[in-house]
Formats: structure tokens, sequence, C-alpha cells
DNA sequence: GATGAATGAGCGTTCATTCAT
DNA sequence: CATGAATGAACGCTCATTCAT
């Protein structure tokens, strides 16, 4: 096995194992176990536990990225994009649940806060599709004047909800559900 | 100090602890020492660490609710009952962030899941004004016409998202702030 | 409740709770629950639960006693007297299988290796029935000579052992079977 | 110290303190000190502390099985083979008086009961040398006609008690002593 | 005397991390 | 490089004992 099968291994172990069961019901032994690789292996790719988990997220958002993207046109309406930009995620969300789950798991701990700190309060990642567009909006005065966060929250809030209760089984997201959902969600942007 | 006054201190240190550390970052031994009791002593009040973490819960949940309840008239129109309930209890949190950051917690903890179950799958609870105002609103044809777990998103997904980025420090929710994202949440929500 | 009503209460709960769990499944707090006491109670009454554990032994044997002298004559053959003692002391055990199952676990504990030293080192106990007829039966020359605890073993092992297969239902002991099993055993003894 | 060095360290640790202290008198902390190894240690090769004493046990059983086979004749007489498995059994229980008091403590133990019970109960274990024996005796009509729980307590009875008391410095077995008293124990057992 | 709430040392067990091979 | 045996601090929890009431 070469050196960038045994990280990628780990990776999808780790991924697996840590949305399956939480960061807690994941040890390094059981993630070494099931990526086929000693215990001691994951410490020549990760300086420790903490860097794993974070570097997940970031391998998760370079892999989504492209999803986004394809079939995007920057030059469409702000609504185009909103719908467009969300239909793809939560079409990958409900394909690749684990990856969902392991993003929730992510954002909802202290490394998601210190993330969530960097794209809210420092310069604005124009990388980001979400963030670019929503800011796009703001400035052609399409959506909402308010607060950046807080526009944020508006349309994160909801999709990711739904798309957690879907995943959990608590009702069935398909194609013409997820359009309804992000029109509603877009009828509490837009101005 | 008196049977309840040890009770009262070992639930004041665990929510701290738990809100600002998660539960794994909250050893029964740590909560304790906050607490100014033995470690032995919290067993005589909470069967064990599972049991401690709901029954908190249980405990933020009927503080909360008399402020939900505060000059909320179930005859006022559904705009205005969101309006009421929502105000209230981004209030109550933005002046009891500990409050807030436990019950994320909570939430978003396999337990957190389990009550979201039977919320929305079983009987619908009519003591839960927040499920008994989307159901009024659905019945009035007042909100959209979507499944009560879309509905529970919308409103639950951007407002506790912003309590969230409020705390963290992300924006400052003033009452001029709250009005206007909670008006942005019902224009998601009505048809 | 007067006074030694609760020592009474302790004495019974003490011995069924070891009886059927063994010392360490018997908690202090348990047996002042089970005796309707308060746990420092017990402190009243026996300094520590090692004082209780040996205090609950002599009792038993100082309840025991009276049923091995009824009908007992100290003038009978050896022989008859090894008989009805061990009639009487297997079927006390029979009927009492708590009683039992608090001897063997003393004896099998480090408390009944000191008790044990002094039976069988000290001074031979005239008021034990048991050491008193393997003396007189070794005097008379009606037994083996062989060292005294030799001797109690071949009258005590097997009997307790049997007693204990009963209790554990590995076989039921009648009364022509208790009658059959302490001939064999006696004759092991008689010379 | 190479792998199976530490699995034997446990081993020997383990079977000293319980030996002296019983099961709960060995924590686990002191029995990996005392074999030099940390405490988690020991869960690399028992899964935990149950799994450790019974494994404890069936090693022991291995370990002995030999020395009863050294010079042992199947075709010899019934009381033949029991002066031989007695002796060597006795010798070796002298010679390793450790190895007594922990199988002592084992079979005193629930652990020790349930194995008992399968002895005892289910289908007579061929491979063990002292069951066979006294199948043997009995359908030969060499030894008396008593349920098989009696007949082991005739034998084990009498002769764990000497060893025990020769453990304990109660009485000092030699050759002559030992032959002396199991031939005492196959007068109880003998048609 | 009697109570039982409080204690904290000690238990069995886990797991992130290290390092000799 | 890769390994996985070894580590030991830290965890949740128990219970013999104390002492203020």
């Amino acid at each position: 096995m070469s050196k960038p099968d045994k990280r990628d291994e780990i990776v999808r172990a780790a991924l697996e194992l840590i949305a399956e069961h939480g960061f807690h019901g994941a040890p390094m032994s059981m993630i070494a176990e099931r990526a086929g690789v000693g215990a001691g292996t994951i410490y020549r790719y990760f300086e420790n536990k903490d860097v794993l988990i974070a570097d997940l997220y970031r391998e998760l958002e370079d892999k989504i990225h492209p999803y986004l993207l394809d079939g995007y046109d920057a030059q469409h309406t702000i609504r185009g994009r909103f719908v467009h930009l969300w239909t793809a995620l939560l079409r990958y969300f409900i394909a690749s649940p684990l990856d969902f789950r392991y993003l929730e798991q992510f954002l909802n701990s202290p490394y998601g806060a210190a993330m969530r700190r960097e794209k809210l309060l420092g310069e604005r990642d124009r990388r980001d599709l979400f963030c670019e567009l929503l800011q796009d909006g703001a400035d052609q005065q399409v959506i909402k004047d308010l607060p950046f966060p807080v526009l944020a929250a508006l349309s994160f809030g909801p999709l990711l909800y739904v798309v957690r209760d879907h995943i959990l089984g608590f009702l069935t997201l398909d194609d013409d559900l997820i359009g309804k959902t992000i029109e509603a969600c877009w009828d509490g942007l837009k101005r």
C-alpha cells in the first residue's frame, strides 16, 4: 500500500466512525483498525486526533466544492444561484449521509466554532460560494438588509435542519420537497 | 448547607461546565469540585451522569416555560404568537447564555435526537407551545403547506443559529435586530 | 423499636445479604436498609464491618449449639454421638440454608482461617462438641491414630461438601441419604 | 521484555495476590504493579478481571494435569489409581501452595459454582481423571453405591481440607501422613 | 441514641499517545 | 517508514465510615 493510500484509508475510516459514533465513540485504535494500519501510523500523517479531525473537515469541504460548481453560473440571478447551490448541497448530503453527519459533529464542536469565527469575523472568504452569494445579494439589495451572520443563519439554519431530519428518518426529502424548502428559505431571505 | 442547596450547586456546576466544555469536557469529578461537594455526593441526587444530563434538561425546560407564557395569548393571531414566543425565547437565551449552550449540547446529543424523534414522529405534544403554534398555523392555512419537520426547521433553524452566533460574539442581538430576524423567519414560514 | 431489637434486625439483615450475595455484595448501606435502621446506627453496635462479620459468626455458633445438644448423650458410643451430631447439623443446615451459606463464606475468608487457627493450634475447646468427640474417639482408640486436623478434615470435609451441593441443588439430601453419607464418613474415620 | 514475558508476569502476579488476599484484595492496579507493567497492559492480554480469573484457573488445570498423568496407569485397580492421583495432587499442592490457594478461592466463588454445576450435573467429563475414576469405581461396584456428588464429596472434602490445613501451618503433611490420609479417605469411599 | 447525607479513597476500565523494534 | 505493545492519567462510579443534627 503506497503512502497516500494509507492516508486515504485513515481519513475514510475516521470519517465513517466519527459520523456513526461521534468523536468519543471513535478511538484512534479503532480508526487504525478500520483503516487497516497500525495505531502509530496515524501519527505519521496527523499530529494528533484534533488535527485529524480538522483536516478531515477541510477534505470534506474540498470534496464537496466541485459538486456545487457543477452547472453553477456566477452570472445568474442571486435567487437562481441560491437555488442551485442549495439543491446541489442537499442532494450531496442525502447521497452521502456520513459526510453530513461528520460535518454536523464538527460544526457543533469547539473546532466548528473556531472555524465559524474565522469565516464570520475575518475577511469574507470569496472562495466560499455561499458567503459570496450572500454578499452579492446584500450588495445588489436583493436580500434583506441584515448583518451577515443573520443572513447566514436564515440560509444555513433551516436547510441543515431538514437534512438532519431526513437522515434521522424524521421526514423524506425528495426533489419536490427539496425545491419547496429552498423556496421557503429564500422567502425568508429576500427583500 | 441544607439538602436542596447541594443539589442546586451540583445542577449549577454541571450546567456551567457542560455548557462551556461539552459533556465530555465536564467529568463528574470536575462538576463535584465546582459544586463544592464530594464526588460521591452527586450520586445521592442523580443515579448516574446520563440521568444528571437528562434531569438538567428537564429543569431548564421547566424554568423557561413561564417566560414564554408571560403575556402570551392563545387567541392572538398566529403571527403575533410567533413573534411573542420567539422574542421571549431569544431574550431568555441572551440573558442566560449558559442555559442556551447547555440546551444546544443536549439537543445535538443522542438524548436530543431521541427527544426530537418523539416530538416529530409521536403524538404532537400540545403542551409544547411551538409545536402547537405551528400546528394551528398549518390548520388555519396561515403558514406554508409543508411537512411538520420542515416548518419546525424554518422556525428553529435560523433563530437558534442567530442566538448561537450572538453568544459566540459573532454578532450582537439587540431588541431591534431580534425583531427583524423573527420577521425574516416569519417571511419564510408564512403562506 | 428497642435497642436489642435494632441489633437483631441488623444481624438478621447482614446474615441474609451476605449469605445471598457474599461479603462484597452486601454493602453496609444495604444491610442498614434491610434492617430498617440508619446506616450510622450499625456502628453503634459493631465497630466496623469486620467486627460485624465476626460477631455474626459467633451468634450463629451459639444459635446452632442447642440443636446439637438436643437428645445428645455424652455417655453414648463415639459412633452414636458422631451420627447424632452430624445428623442434627445437616438437618439444621438444610432447614436454614442461609445460615450455612453464611458460615461457608466466613470459613473461606481470612476470618475463618484465623478462627480455625485458634481451634486447631490453641487449647482444644472442650465446649466444641465435635472437637470433644474426636478427642474422645482418639483417646479410646475407636478412631484412627491421625493428627487432629486430619480427623477434623475427614469429618467436616465430606459433610460440609454435601450440604453445599444440596443447597446448590446438585443433589437432594433426604434422611436416608444423610444417614448413608454420615456412615460413609464414619468408615473413613473409624479404626 | 518480550510479549509472552509480560503475560507471564501478569499471570504470576495475579495468582500470588489473589492466592494471598482473595479476589477483592487483589485490585488490578496492584496486580499491574507487582507484575511490573502498566495498569492498561493487563487489558491487552485479558478482556477484564473476570476473564483473567477464569483464564488463570484454566492455566492451572493445564499445568497440574501432567503431574497426575505421570506414572498413571488406567489399567490399575481403582484403589491404586485413587492413591496415585491423590498422592500426586497433594504433593503438587504442597510444592505449589499458591496454586492451591488460588484454586480454593476460585472454587469458592460463583465461577467455581458454575464449573461444579457443569461437572456434577452435565455430561460427566471423561477427561477429568477424578470423575472418571469415581465413575469406574461405581461401575465396578468397588466403591459405595451413593450419588456421584456424595462420592465426590468423600474424596475431595477431606483431602482438600488437609492440604489447606497444611498450607495454613495447622499440620505438616509428609509422605507418610499423605499416604495414611488417602487411605482413610479410601476407607470412606470403598464398599 | 439514632440518623442518613456527605465524604473521598479506591475500584475496574479506556484510550490518546509514545517508542523500541 | 510502519508497527502495535505498552503506558498511565483520567474516567464514571461504589461504599465503609463519619459527624452534624
